[in-house]
DNA sequence: ATAAATACGTTGCTATAGCAACCAAATTTT
DNA sequence: AAAATTTGGTTGCTATAGCAACGTATTTAT
C-alpha cells in the first residue's frame, strides 16, 4: 500500500494523513488494493453495497440504465475519487452500475469496519472527513439538478460550462465526454446538441474542437442563463 | 422532549430507540426544542451549516432561488422528517434555504458533538442511522434527476407518479404540492403541466381533483416512460 | 493498408412545450 | 357579504428541441 500513500493524501478520507496515521488506519481497517480490468463491472445496478471504494489507478464511470435500456452516465471518476460513499451506509439498493473504463486499482473501505473503531481517534477522523465527501457530493448532485431544471437547451449548456470553468479555473476546457456522453449527461438529444454547440460558437460565445471548448466571452456566456 | 419521544422514534436518527437511550443521548447531545413561526426562516441560501434538524411538528420546505431570482422547490419536510443532515459536515454553504411554511418545533442535532462522542455506542448508532438517512435522501436526489431526465413531459408526470404510487402505495395519491409548486418540482411550464394532466385525464390514464390524483390504469401509465 | 466502426456535424421535418393572455372557481381578506 | 387575491384550466401562437437520415472525418480492427 506504500506506493499508493500519495493519492490516498489526496483523497478526501484521507485529506493530508501523516505516514503514521495511514500505516495506523491500513491496519486497524485491513485495508488492501483490488485490480479490476477494463470494462469490468465493480458494481452493478440493485447490489446492496456495504463499503466505499478510492480509485488509486484507472477510470471508472457511474451509469444507470433505464428501463428502456438506455445508458445515462451519471458521474466519472479518476484517481484519488472516493466512490459508493454515499451507498455504504444504505439499505436501499444502489441505483447506478461501476463500470471499471480502465484498468483499475481500487481500495474498499467497509462502512462497519470503520464505526467499529469510531472510539480511534484517526479512525474517527476518516469517518468525519468521509461525511464531508458526502456533503460536497450532494451538492454536486444539486448542481446537476440546476442544470436539468434549465428551460432552454442552451442555458443548460451555459450552466454546465460555467460551472466546469468554476472547478478548472480556466477559460479553456477540457471535457472528459465525448459528445454522446455529454449529451447524455445534459439529457439532451446528440444533434441536438451539436447544433446548439455550433450555433454558440457562430455567435463567438464558445469555441471548440472535439471535447476542448474554450470559452471565447465569458459575459455572453453568463447571459445565456 | 418527553413529549416528542414518539416522534423521534419515527425518525431516522433515533428508529426505535428505547426511553433510556433517548433520555442518555438527548443528556449526551444537550438536545432541545426551537419553535419557528409560520415563514420564518431556518436556514438562508448560503450559510454555513453545522447541525442537523428534526422536524417535531409543522412543515418546513427548501427552496433555491435562482439567479433571476426565480423560486424553485427542492423538497418538503413534516413531522419526523430529518433536514440539513447532508449538510452539517459541509464547507460548501447551503445551496437552498429552508422556510417554516406553518408554525414549527424543531430539535437540532450538532454534528461535532456526536462525533466527540463517538465512543458511546448509542451515539455511534446515530451517527450510523444518521448516515443512513442520507443515503436515502441520495437515492431521492437520483430519483429526482431520473424525472428530470425525461424527455417528454408526459413521462416526467409519468415518473413522479409512478415513484409517489410507490411510496404512498395506493391508486390514490395525496399530493403536498399545488400545480404551481407541482411544475416546478418537475421544472415544467405550469400551464403546459395542466394541459397535459388535462390529456392523461382524457384519456382515461388518471384523474384528478386539486392535488388529489387517482391511477385509473397504471398499465397505461407505466406506457408513458 | 484497407476495411469497418465510431464519432460528430448538418439539416429538414415535426411534435412538443413554453409563453401569454384569459376566464372561472376557490380561497382569503376586509 | 363583498372585494381582492390566489389557484388552476384553456387555448393560440411560436420557438425549440427531438428525431431521422445523411455525409465526412477520425479511430479501431483486420
Amino acid at each position: 500500500m506504500k506506493e499508493y500513500y500519495e493519492i490516498l493524501r489526496e483523497s478526501s478520507p484521507f485529506k493530508d494523513f501523516k505516514n503514521e496515521e495511514l500505516d495506523h488506519v491500513i491496519r486497524v481497517l485491513n485495508l488492501s488494493a483490488a485490480s479490476y480490468n477494463k470494462n469490468s463491472t465493480i458494481f452493478s445496478q440493485g447490489d446492496y453495497i456495504n463499503q466505499a471504494g478510492i480509485l488509486l489507478s484507472g477510470i471508472i464511470i457511474a451509469e444507470s440504465v433505464s428501463y428502456v435500456g438506455e445508458r445515462r452516465i451519471i458521474q466519472t471518476h479518476t484517481q484519488g475519487n472516493v466512490f459508493a460513499d454515499v451507498l455504504m451506509s444504505s439499505h436501499q439498493p444502489t441505483p447506478v452500475s461501476v463500470i471499471a473504463k480502465e484498468d483499475c486499482k481500487i481500495v474498499f473501505l467497509r462502512f462497519d469496519k470503520i464505526t467499529e473503531n469510531a472510539c480511534d481517534p484517526v479512525c474517527r477522523r476518516v469517518l468525519a472527513n468521509m461525511l464531508g465527501g458526502i456533503a460536497d457530493k450532494f451538492w454536486l448532485l444539486n448542481r446537476k439538478i440546476a442544470y436539468l431544471s434549465c428551460k432552454s437547451l442552451r442555458s443548460r449548456i451555459a450552466m454546465f460550462l460555467l460551472d466546469t470553468h468554476k472547478v478548472q479555473n480556466s477559460k479553456l476546457l477540457h471535457l472528459n465526454y465525448n459528445r454522446e456522453e455529454l449529451a447524455s449527461l445534459l439529457s439532451v438529444n446528440r444533434s441536438a446538441l451539436s447544433r446548439e454547440l455550433s450555433r454558440m460558437q457562430q455567435e463567438n460565445i464558445i469555441s471548440f474542437y472535439k471535447n476542448s471548448f474554450k470559452i471565447e466571452d465569458l459575459q455572453k456566456l453568463r447571459n445565456c442563463l
